[in-house]
DNA sequence: ACCTCCGTGCCATGACACGGCACGGCGTGC
DNA sequence: GCACGCCGTGCCGTGTCATGGCACGGAGGT
């Protein structure tokens, strides 16, 4: 079904550089212009794009956001509370993750009012090897080892080493990240457990600079019985 | 093209009820079952579906939540501390709301602490005619008012007097709703102008026993101000 | 007046979507 | 044990419709 794939490369396409036109993304992606065209249309009536700004130019509709948000089942609206007085607790940012395939992926996050601060896009995708959130998860599944690329010189890269750090982390309920993606960046998190496994996770991110381990300690403690809350709150 | 009109039927049937099987998607569809289970294939080479629990089941991934991400283009991260001010000051609900069509949607929300409180869902579509934040935005277009249903006995259903009202708001710089829409919820909003009109609003929203006068008017003050903070940061 | 780039529409060709059907596996009822 | 129903999957002949080159009219720019 090659015209479907070429429409959802159009509409990726159209989500990134909106507001756009049929030549400019017919240059972009290396198409025809007739077949974009066709499948800006297309993409039209479906109701997944609107003409915005000038009549010739295209921008996406809210269908992606209603469809991204009925992916997450509530999980998003049980969470945020938690998620509240875990920032009010610690004063620092807070993400909730969600592991998809070989990562981990930012659902959604309270900032801290620090000046310096971690801000990483909704969406993101994280290693499951080289960040906190990820061993969290990680720490609950059982999953072959393998192809661990290496982000900074504290990067985990030895599969036994890891076996041993994702022990540890199941032994003491929390994951920590000591610069292990991005040197500056520290990070304690704990796994929301459902019943057939770990469906997301809840953490504390802070600069390097500003994780001291009594703190590394303290933010463990919350952000473990935060994710307990939530695990039991989902039932 | 009606095989990708199809293929974003079945993407957002799974949506809807993931995760799911081909049988019971091409049942809900009324699509045979060959051409359900093509459009998966196709979907899941695409990357934005994935065999989740069961290996014969589907779901979305992140890709429909970075795709709606990347649409805002920073009006979200620019809004929440805005929003996060905002909820200090009134202890109240808000809500970030864009114009699509006939109606505006909500983008981000911030919930407040009370008990009794408004939960729409973040996708949720209301009337421009019928809620704060739709005559707070039709305040700053020139539309012609036509088909103005009515949702409860206050609704303004008359485009000679939804003239009027807009003007005022125009006037005072934001919108009031008096359970216009759900005839128990009131709320105040204000628009957020960009170069080219606006592109967003505010709203504070709160159930309509709480809503007094003399807090309409404080809450009116605030919100058009965190409006107009917010439509200078985005410049 | 000329040129370029825009978005749009047409059309012959042939690739491929359609959908009926069959197969193997599994759980259930008799 | 056997028959049945439903599951997901794969095959294949038919004919629909996506393809992409091309032409057209309009908007700027020179």
């Amino acid at each position: 079904m090659q015209n479907v794939i070429n429409a959802l490369r159009v509409l990726e396409e159209v989500a990134a550089r909106q507001p756009i036109g049929v030549g400019e993304l017919a240059r972009a992606l290396g198409l025809p212009k007739s077949t974009v065209q066709r499948s800006l249309v297309t993409l039209h009536e479906a109701g997944w794009i609107r003409p915005g700004g000038e009549v010739t130019r295209w921008q996406v509709t809210s269908k992606a956001l209603r469809l991204a948000r009925r992916t997450e089942l509530g999980l998003r609206d049980a969470a945020v509370p938690v998620m509240e007085e875990l920032r009010q607790r610690t004063g620092e940012t807070i993400h909730l993750m969600v592991p998809e395939g070989d990562a981990v992926v930012l659902i959604e996050r309270l900032e801290t009012d620090k000046p310096l601060r971690i801000v990483l896009p909704l969406g993101t995708r994280l290693p499951l090897h080289a960040s906190a959130n990820g061993k969290a998860v990680l720490a609950h599944l059982d999953r072959t080892l393998a192809e661990l690329p290496g982000y900074t010189d504290t990067t985990i890269t030895d599969p036994r080493l890891l076996r041993a750090e994702l022990a540890a982390v199941a032994e003491r309920g929390y994951a920590d990240n000591r610069g292990e993606w991005r040197s500056d960046i520290a990070a304690v998190a704990a796994a929301i457990l459902g019943p057939a496994g770990p469906v997301a996770s809840l953490s504390v991110s802070t600069p390097a600079s500003r994780m001291t381990e009594e703190l590394r300690a303290e933010y463990g403690k919350l952000v473990r019985r935060a994710a307990a809350t939530l695990g039991e709150t989902l039932g």
